[in-house]
Formats: C-alpha cells, sequence, structure tokens
RNA sequence: CGGGAUGUAGCGCAGCUUGGUAGCGCACUUCGUUCGGGACGAAGGGGCCGCAGGUUCGAAUCCUGUCAUCCCGACCA
C-alpha cells in the first residue's frame, strides 16, 4: 500500500473533542473520523487494526473449541419480553435502541445477544449430547449509553465479539470458562497488552461468577484494586476487603442500650458531629435513605445503615435489592437519594434529614400515595458490629449516644455495602493492603447459569431422559474498545506506539527524497520484496520533504522503518524501530534476512513461548 | 436527566467588553527556491459567524429563545 492512496490526513494539532492520548492520537493520525456522539467511522488504517485484533480472537476463540456465526442485529421485542429484559432495556436509562417495523411490530437493535442465541440453543440443541456448544460473532452492537465517551472507548455503536457456551451441568460450564479465562490472556498477550483478571460484578447481565479483563492504563474508567502478592485483584464496585477497626466508644451511663440523647444543633453531616464532639467517625451509624425503582410494583423506600467512615457502594446495595425483591417487581431500574421534594409529592411529611437513625419508624411512610409502606432495612457489616454507636435520634438537633442494636430493639438485615478503599487490609491476608490501579474494561467473562434458559424455558434432554434448562455461560470483548486501549497504553510524545501484532502495517518504507530515481527504485524494490514475504508494507511515496515523513510516521505509530536515503546509491538503507533506540545501518539486500525473524516474534505480542 | 464549558473556513483559535459587515496559524491550489525530523517566498480558493426571533440606520458583537457538541455523575465491551 502506498501512502499517497490511503486517503490520509494527519492533524498537526489536537482536535478540539478529544479528551484523552489514545483518542487524540486516532484523530490526528487518521484512524478515525467522528459522525456524531459515540459513533465513529473507521478508516482504512483503523479497519485494518481492527481486523488484525479480530482476527486474533478468531484464532484463539477457534483454538478453544468455538463456533463462529453471526446473529441477527434486529431482534424482535418479543424475544425480550420472554427473557425480561426489554421494559428494563428500552424504558428509563435503557441502552437499547428500538423501533417499529412497517407493521407495527417492536424491535430492538441487539445490545448483546443473550436472547437471540438462547432461542438459537433451544431450537438446535435437543440432546445433552450436542452438549458443550460454545457460539461466537464479532459484530456490530448498538448501545445508547448515557454518555458516550473518549471515542471508541465508549461508543454507541462499536465491535464487540461475544461468545455464548451450552452445557449440561454446572461442571461442564466451569471448564469452559476457564478455557475461556485462558484464551482471553493469550488474545490481550498475543495483542501486546498488559491486561489483568478481576472479580467482578456481574451488573444487567446476570448470572453468578464473572471476571473482568483490564488493561491497565491511567485514562481507565474503572478503579481496580490489588492486593501486593497478586493473590486478589477486583473492580472497586465488587471489592471486599477488611475495614479499618473501630475506635471504641467510651462506656456510657447506658452504653450499649438504647442511647443518652445529645444536643447536636446544626451538625447534619457526620464530619459536622464528630468535630463538635471530640468523636470518631467510626463510632458513628449513619443513615441514608434511598428510593428504589423497579419495572413493576411500588418504589421502594430503603433504609440503608453505614458505619459513618465507610462509603456506600451502590452497586452492592443494588445486588442486595435486587436479591431481596428482584423476583416480585423484577429489574431494578433505578436508585435515588429521597429528598424533601420527593417526600412532598407523596404528600408525606418531612423527615428530619441529618439526624436519621436506623430506628426511624415504618409509619412515617404511612401516608403515601404510591410507596411502599414499610422501609427495606439494610445494614452494613462495619455498622452491625459495633456494640455501641452514636446516631441520629430522628429528630432535628439531636443525636443519641451509646445506642446499640439491641437496645434500640432492632435486628440488622447484615449485608456487605461497603466500598472497598485503597489501603484496606486484604480479606486473604491482613498484613496486605489494597492498591489501586486504573483499567480499561476489555473483556468481561460470566458464567450465566441457568437465568436465561429458565426464562426463556430453553431446554434440553439429558441423560436421565428428563427435560433440563441449559447451564450457558458468556464471554464478551470489546475489539473496537481494544484497539483504542492499545493505544493508550502504548504511545509517546511523537504519536502511537503499536504493538506490532495489531499494528496497521508492519514496515513503514521511506524514501527520504522521492524525488531521487535511485532512492525511489530502491524503496519500491523493497517494498515489493517485503511484501513477497508477506509482511505489511506501507510505502510513503510522497512527495514530501524527509521531516514530514518521519513525523507522520511516528504519529500513525508503524513499528518498523526502513529509511532509503542518501545511502540509497551504495545500496545501504537504515532500520529505525518505532520508540526503539537509534536506528541500523545496513545493507539493502540483507533487510529481509535480518527483519523477518523479528517481526514473526512480534507477531505473538507478549505471549511467552 | 442534573451540573459546568463551548459553538466564527476542513482543523486549532482570535475578534465580542466599547455594534460599522471577518482575521491569524495549519491544511488546500499554482509558481519559484529548498530537500534527513512538520521549509521559505509569492499568488490564490474557501466562512448562512450553530439556528430563530428581537433591539438598532447598522449585529459575529447587545437581548431572548432554541439546538448542538465536549467535560463531571448514574451505564458497560
Amino acid at each position: 500500500m502506498r501512502v499517497s492512496r490511503l486517503m490520509l490526513v494527519t492533524l498537526r494539532e489536537d482536535p478540539a473533542e478529544a479528551e484523552i492520548a489514545s483518542h487524540k492520537l486516532l484523530l490526528r493520525a487518521g484512524y478515525i473520523r467522528r459522525l456524531a456522539p459515540g459513533i465513529y467511522a473507521y478508516l482504512p488504517l483503523m479497519w485494518r487494526v481492527l481486523r488484525k485484533v479480530a482476527q486474533v480472537v478468531r484464532e484463539e476463540m477457534d483454538a478453544a473449541g468455538a463456533l463462529e456465526a453471526l446473529l441477527p442485529q434486529l431482534q424482535p421485542a418479543d424475544l425480550w419480553r420472554r427473557s425480561g429484559r426489554w421494559a428494563g432495556y428500552t424504558a428509563g436509562e435503557g441502552i437499547m435502541f428500538h423501533l417499529e417495523d412497517r407493521q407495527g411490530r417492536q424491535l430492538g437493535l441487539g445490545p448483546t445477544h443473550e436472547e437471540v442465541v438462547t432461542v438459537l440453543g433451544a431450537d438446535l440443541l435437543r440432546s445433552y449430547r450436542q452438549l458443550p456448544v460454545n457460539l461466537y460473532q464479532i459484530q456490530t452492537k448498538f448501545r445508547d449509553e448515557i454518555r458516550p465517551r473518549f471515542g471508541l472507548m465508549r461508543g454507541r455503536e462499536f465491535i464487540m465479539k461475544d461468545a455464548y457456551s451450552f452445557h449440561a451441568d454446572e461442571a461442564c460450564l466451569a471448564q469452559t470458562y476457564a478455557a475461556m479465562d485462558r484464551a482471553y490472556r493469550r488474545i490481550f498477550a498475543r495483542c501486546g497488552l498488559r491486561a489483568v483478571a478481576v472479580e467482578a460484578d456481574s451488573g444487567a447481565i446476570g448470572g453468578s461468577a464473572s471476571q473482568e479483563f483490564m488493561v491497565t492504563a491511567e485514562a481507565g474508567e474503572d478503579l481496580i484494586l490489588t492486593s501486593p502478592d497478586g493473590r486478589y485483584a477486583a473492580n472497586q464496585e465488587r471489592a471486599e476487603s477488611l475495614p479499618p477497626d473501630p475506635v471504641l466508644l467510651p462506656a456510657g451511663p447506658r452504653s450499649g442500650g438504647a442511647g443518652e440523647p445529645l444536643a447536636t444543633p446544626g451538625e447534619t453531616t457526620v464530619e459536622q458531629l464528630c468535630a463538635g464532639h471530640g468523636l470518631d467517625p467510626s463510632q458513628v451509624v449513619k443513615v441514608l435513605l434511598l428510593l428504589a425503582r423497579f419495572e413493576d410494583g411500588a418504589p421502594q423506600p430503603l433504609l440503608v445503615a453505614l458505619r459513618g467512615d465507610q462509603q456506600l457502594n451502590e452497586v452492592k446495595l443494588s445486588n442486595a435489592v435486587t436479591a431481596r425483591l428482584g423476583a416480585q417487581h423484577g429489574a431494578l431500574l433505578e436508585l435515588a437519594a429521597i429528598t424533601a421534594e420527593l417526600l412532598a409529592a407523596q404528600g408525606l411529611d418531612p423527615l428530619p434529614f441529618g439526624y436519621f437513625g436506623p430506628q426511624l419508624e415504618d409509619r412515617l411512610l404511612a401516608g403515601s400515595r404510591g410507596w411502599a409502606r414499610t422501609f427495606l432495612r439494610l445494614v452494613d457489616h462495619t455498622a452491625a458490629d459495633l456494640t455501641a454507636f452514636v446516631c441520629g435520634a430522628n429528630r432535628i438537633d439531636q443525636h443519641l449516644v451509646g445506642a446499640s442494636w439491641q437496645g434500640l430493639n432492632l435486628s440488622p438485615d447484615v449485608v456487605d455495602l461497603r466500598a472497598a478503599q485503597p489501603g484496606d487490609r486484604c480479606c486473604h491476608d491482613p498484613a496486605q493492603r489494597l492498591e489501586a490501579t486504573r483499567g480499561i474494561e476489555v473483556g468481561h467473562i460470566f458464567q450465566l447459569g441457568r437465568k436465561y434458559s429458565t426464562a426463556m424455558e430453553a431446554c434440553f434432554t439429558s441423560e436421565a431422559g428428563s427435560s433440563e434448562p441449559f447451564w450457558m455461560g458468556c464471554y464478551g470483548i470489546g475489539v473496537s474498545r481494544l484497539a483504542q486501549a492499545a493505544v493508550e497504553q502504548h504511545h509517546d510524545a511523537d504519536g502511537i506506539r503499536w504493538p506490532l501484532a495489531i499494528a496497521p502495517f508492519e514496515v513503514l518504507v521511506v524514501p527520504a527524497n522521492a524525488a531521487d530515481p535511485v532512492q525511489a527504485d530502491l524503496a519500491e524494490h523493497l517494498s515489493a520484496q517485503l511484501e513477497e514475504a508477506g509482511v505489511d508494507v506501507l510505502l510513503d511515496d510522497r512527495p514530501e520533504r524527509a521531516g514530514v515523513k518521519f513525523k507522520d510516521g511516528d504519529l500513525l505509530g508503524i513499528p518498523w522503518r526502513v529509511v532509503v536515503g542518501r545511502g540509497a546509491a551504495e545500496g545501504r538503507v537504515e532500520l529505525v524501530q518505532r520508540g526503539g533506540e537509534g536506528s541500523r545501518d545496513l545493507q539493502a539486500h540483507g533487510l529481509l534476512d535480518h527483519l523477518l525473524p523479528r517481526i514473526r516474534r512480534q507477531r505473538r505480542g507478549l505471549l511467552e513461548e
């Protein structure tokens, strides 16, 4: 390929629309163009990268025994109603683009394919003898993201590899899940990415075990917590840790009972309360009032208690709420703080904001127009473990000191709701402390269990002759996101430094002075020779000055550059590695022998021998 | 959806405070000189100043509304 024929437009300045390095570089180097928020054109260079990533994915999936297919992107609403996800995915903050056809039938544009694949499985897989099966595709996904961001990092249209496996039993699912884990590690290594596997929340996809693969990068959207010994790594929304020990409350006259009143005028925050009375935040039980909205059923008021020095992890809370009420009310759509306005809209009396205690009574909800009439009460371990604490008295300007759960006549529903923090002691070894890293989620594998197969009545005949729902797993890789994550991890002040395995071209041949026929001829000859040897070569045949071509070459990030310059007449060329040190003079006739073994090695990325 | 910012040539920006009919750099076209790290000179093409309404003799500039984009939070590969 020749640069003059590549439709290449590079920009000297950073486009204003881009914030992070990889996004700026992909725009500047002419890899992508934005059409609308979260919607990008992959220009020829980008498409070459994406095809290379896809090919690595394909090879590893095939090697792991998966079957490639291509499933419909237009998906009937009925299918999604059967799995119970239509409302959750289209209403409110749902992310599915949906439309009607000329007959008025509702359709969704596939954000994921569990429904489609489950009915296919049910249709085709009748017997345990056909199992296990692992079906995958590499395809554009559509998601109406609440906030598209950072170019290809979070697009509304993006390329994803998604795979779905079917099994007769849980052990078989676990085997395929482990095989996918291995395949994923190989994929990221082959693509030249440093990725870490972390425990993850299953989110809207559901199911039991799930693991994310994170490309470590400062610009990552996720916070990862890891132990120094490498034995623990988790997304912060999932991570567990040991909380700091609380400062014990000095025993008072009624310590451990219902608590002594304490006048705390104007002290509505834990900080103010502690500052005013010489307390430690770990001696306080703080109470948060939230409202959970479901697919159907009345909004549910929540009363959540945590130790004063701890932060709420909303993901854990959502999971706890769903576990308790999801079966009756369907998907949890939203969690929001209860405000004075919301109370007024329900016709309820104002509540003493800033002075809540866990003993807040249900009768305060009795007059509500549409809400459930009792609180769902959840208490984090840190709060439940306190034998005596300070909490709000549920009266303005008053707290209680020395209260206890028994003393308040409460029996807490104890769950883990606290957000683990960097610096916390690890559960597996209290001597280790969690460290924070930022990451870009490029892959996620799930053991779905029988969630979808049960909902959609997708069954097979077991060895014993009974009809049973499939055990299922699903496995995703954000192909386009991975490509940008690679840039985020591999760039410098001059531009991109593609890992060779996914670079659009492996070698860039630059005649320093294209007007010199000797240089031009030799450059042409070397390009042809490399191409003949199966190397992806780009020849910069533009009549530009050498400096321009070098700058563009660095920006584009092609791993090897062959400069055909002053030495051309003597048959000498220069070999430069992008981001490497210095250059090497070679005889042109020896170039292939020198370069080929190196390229072959680099095509394996970070994969160990 | 809430909070913040910005809309002027393909890209990056100035001009707006104090209204007088649009400018700089890059990119593009032509010519000349140059030619190993984004050259120089000359000539040129390209703008409904986001859109609508208002104020005014006159609006990129002032007022009102509206739309769009980007950033921060809830979503996820």
